[in-house]
DNA sequence: AGAATTTCTTATCCTAGGTTAATGCGCAGG
DNA sequence: CCTGCGCATTAACCTAGGATAAGAAATTCT
């Protein structure tokens, strides 16, 4: 736990890097984002004063998000304290998998979305009718109609 | 604490409910989901067996998503606890700024998401660029000022 | 200050996905 | 067993927002 000055501009975070801290912001404006294949920037959240900001992946996990700074800031960093468990859904857990959708729902085609999610739930996938699969991708019915056409003739 | 079967479509929660519990799938596929003002449903999560779902508002607001079976179920029915804080930031509060940030990608349009996110972060909108802003509500920043013209012209 | 780089806006054109409507299918209820 | 209704699919058409390009304005660098 430490406090530090971070220039306008100033990456604190890292893709990749080991991603066991969570800065919280005592002065100044910060952002994560992710970068898509195609170099196009997602940001996640903002953290202005007296926010924190963190990737939600595990901590010892690499992380998937940039932070940096915005305006010249000043932030308090921690090590991420051992989350409580509820009943098997830990919060962090949770937290994870909406950072992932969001980004999701941010950069992805309908089509890229639908393989992701045949690929994260494939029991779901069978146990669901098909228009609460689009409802959950954020399309309709009949547009997961065509994606699944296109899939077959292919 | 008490268990409880629940048959294909029945609801659990309704929108506006207290929302003080947590469902633990014993057995089963449950699903929350809100909707829209033009009568759209627009499904949050699934949960099946080991999983648990709950609405991430706090428990003492009134729940903003419906709950209900998509097989018959069996549901362990837990008290919300008190989550622990972390420099002012809950997890809880992060949960839920991420489920309205997940319906309002899915169900909403550009200028509806540019207009709630100016409500809800006004300093923020104020200190960061516009192509920030565009990639935080996951639109370019050349349709950010479409959007921002037609506002000028009405 | 002046040059260079980035940001914002505008215009044109294009495409992914929405809307509407029609058809066929499977399943629940009488 | 039939009837009716909700679900999935297809097709035709439409629109919000993306891509590209170019000029104006603001910022940064030296």
């Amino acid at each position: 736990m430490k406090t530090k000055h971070i220039r306008k501009g100033e990456i604190i975070q890292q893709r990749g890097e080991i991603n066991s801290k969570v800065f919280h912001v005592d002065k100044g404006l910060l952002r994560s984002y992710s970068i898509d294949e195609k170099g196009r920037e997602h940001i996640f959240m903002f953290a202005a004063e007296a926010c924190c900001i963190a990737d939600g992946q595990k901590p010892e996990k690499p992380a998937e998000l940039f932070i940096d700074a915005i305006e010249d800031s000043i932030v308090t960093i921690y090590e991420k304290e051992p989350e409580p468990e509820f009943k098997g859904n830990a919060y962090i857990q949770m937290i994870y998998g909406l950072q992932r959708r969001v980004i999701m729902l941010m950069s992805s085609s309908a089509i890229e979305r639908y393989e992701s999610f045949l690929e994260t739930y494939p029991d779901i996938a069978q146990r669901v009718p098909q228009r609460m699969i689009a409802s959950y991708l954020g399309i309709t019915p009949e547009s997961l109609s065509k994606i699944k056409r296109k899939y077959r003739n292919s």
